[in-house]
RNA sequence: GCGCCCGUAGCUCAACUGGAUAGAGCAACUCCCUUCUAAGGAGUAGGUUACAGGUUCGAGUCCUGUCGGGCGUACCA
């Protein structure tokens, strides 16, 4: 409907002399006001100082050229300082009724991306414990900002990156030999900054069963380590399975060691002076890109800092041809990302592919208190907990419910008193509420299926505004996908939950007259359909029954 | 000190990327279950969008400054 409404507008702009860049964007939005119409554009404002021309008197002109279809489009109005309002035909809502009742599961789907193929990067966490509350966050954008993508047509792949090697996996592996002997009853203390959470006595529980006490005289911190990582990741796994989530494929920092490409992207940077040497390190020249200081790519010791391999394996990914990279992570890490882009684009690589979403953090509130975690110091609540506690959908509903820019509060009360409180409820009881209809409705009435509903017996105003609200479901997928921002459809679905309950309070279903009965059924099972789509997106689940 | 993010109803947050009268949910108050699920609905109250300037037809949204909060600012990840 937009684009129609931009072609039309676009024909009438022709009586002006205008250049194709004063109208390239015609901008097509819905009035906050009923009042104001359905459909609303403000070209005539925009192009006031372009033609130097009082907007009404434009909007005017506009208005008189305008040639439009009279089955989609009933009244045109100009109104305000110059706003030209759209009010849909009858008709032209019956049709698109008619439609997403034939598209189903596939409505909202579109082709804008077609033949994209999009990376997302998330959760990434190092195998050094269970997943917490903040990697919840994380998994859950990255899962939704993929479903979004592929709702709009683009080729996603969902990747975990993570590094297993290093001096905080070194730390977990003596933490755990620390546990082992301890629990064999040997006099031992955990390492300075050692892990402390219970897990990790659950891991050398694990090594004593299957290996009792021979390894007490190794050296190595190996069988520790490997049976840590081992453990710790079939754990992420199931937490990511719970939470619906499942990756692609798991990429190993260790790779961008093994095929050379690490040492490719420092004698690429130095061949281009953006690297050097300077009291025993190797530096990156970040200061070419606006930073205040260089970056140390390669510590005195030898070894890199994150930082390159994190260059190589953005390069890697576009290498593997990717049109667009989307990572997610949370504010602490705001300050690599740059430095990243710097190594690409250094590297001959369009920084544009690489694309960031950012998420502030999470404050978890129990009991009416913040509550502060450190994976370390093992006073944290783990995902598997919080669901515990919760369940899968609700947690999913919170990490997706805010603005990933803001802070983001869960309140772990508030979740659990889900029957009544709870927003996610709201979602899914309107989609079980229809489907009990529905069933009474096949219970009670037989329809031919040849027999196709008379949609225009649908003219009360909760009816025509709650089609209204499923029409705009397409864009508002589009919209989250774009600005990478889930919680837009979730604002969406409620005030379509809402809308459709005051259909189900002003419009009987059963009881009515058999034209009625079978129109009014469509129209709620077009409901239930974006509800349970728009629920499917976000990876909760769309009850029949509750 | 510098960089990024945030500041909207008592609380938690929206506001379609600059549009028309700033909206929801909790909490408070008043009503509504012989009617397809009351896990619901109708209504009342609650605001100088932190503050001060600026940009323009038009600012919660953009710019500058101030105040307040979060996160960074390592040869840690």
């Amino acid at each position: 409907m937009k684009d129609y409404l931009r072609s039309i507008i676009n024909q009438s702009l022709h009586q002006f002399d205008l250049s194709d860049d004063d109208i390239s964007e015609i901008q097509i939005e819905k009035p906050n006001q009923p009042e104001h119409g359905d459909a609303a554009s403000n070209i005539a404002m925009n192009l006031a100082s372009v033609l130097k021309m009082n907007p009404r008197k434009i909007a005017e002109q506009i208005v008189e050229e305008l040639k439009y279809d009279e089955q989609k489009i009933q009244s045109v109005e100009i109104a305000g300082p110059g706003f030209i309002n759209f009010r849909f035909a009858e008709n032209y809502l019956f049709n698109q009724l008619d439609d997403i009742l034939k598209q189903g599961a596939n409505f909202g789907k579109s082709d804008a991306l077609k033949n994209q193929r999009i990376l997302v990067e998330f959760v990434s966490a190092n195998p050094t414990g269970p997943l917490t509350v903040g990697h919840g966050r994380n998994a859950v954008l990255g899962d939704t900002i993929a479903n979004l993508l592929e709702w709009t047509g683009a080729e996603v792949d969902r990747e975990y990156y993570f590094n297993n090697a290093g001096r905080q996996m070194r730390m977990l592996g003596e933490s755990v030999r620390a546990r082992y002997l301890q629990l064999l009853g040997h006099e031992t203390k955990l390492p300075e900054d050692g892990y402390k959470g219970e897990y990790i006595k659950n891991i050398a529980q694990e090594l004593i069963a299957e290996n009792s006490d021979n390894l007490v005289e190794v050296e190595e911190v190996d069988p520790f380590k490997d049976k840590a990582e081992q453990i710790i990741f079939n754990d992420i796994q199931s937490t990511l399975k719970r939470m619906n989530i499942e990756m692609d494929s798991f990429f190993n920092e260790k790779e961008v060691y093994e095929d050379g490409s690490i040492n490719q992207t420092v004698k690429i940077l130095r061949e281009k002076d953006l690297a050097y040497d300077k009291d025993g390190a190797t530096w990156f020249r970040t200061t070419e890109f606006g930073k205040d200081q260089d970056t140390v790519l390669i510590k005195s010791s030898g070894e890199p800092t994150y930082r390159l391999p994190d260059i190589a394996y953005h390069a890697n990914k576009l290498d593997r041809g990717y049109d667009q990279c989307i990572d997610v992570f949370g504010a602490d890490h705001i300050d690599t990302y740059p430095d990243v882009l710097s190594g690409i684009e250094a590297l001959g690589y369009d920084r544009s592919k690489i694309d960031v979403v950012v998420y502030q953090f999470v404050t978890l509130v129990k009991d009416g208190k913040p509550f502060k975690m450190s994976t370390r110091k093992a006073n944290f609540i783990t995902l598997d907990e919080l669901m515990d506690e919760v369940g899968a959908d609700v947690t999913r509903f919170f990490f997706e419910m805010r603005d990933p820019n803001t802070h983001l509060e869960f309140d772990v009360g508030q979740a659990k008193e889900a029957g009544e409180k709870n927003p996610v409820f709201y979602l899914q009881y309107a989609h079980a509420r229809i489907h009990s209809i529905l069933r009474k409705v096949e219970q009670e009435y037989t329809f031919d299926v040849e027999d196709q509903p008379n949609l225009e017996l649908l003219s009360h105003e909760s009816e025509t505004a709650l089609i209204k609200s499923l029409l705009r479901f397409s864009e508002i997928i589009q919209s989250a996908a774009d600005s990478r921002e889930p919680h837009r459809l979730i604002n969406y679905l409620e005030d379509l939950a809402s809308i459709f309950t005051s259909f189900y309070h002003d419009c009987r279903i059963l009881g009515e007259e058999e034209g009625l009965v079978q129109a009014r059924s469509a129209l709620a099972k077009a409901t239930a359909q974006v509800l349970a789509n728009g629920l499917g997106i976000l990876g909760i689940s769309a009850p029949e029954k509750m």
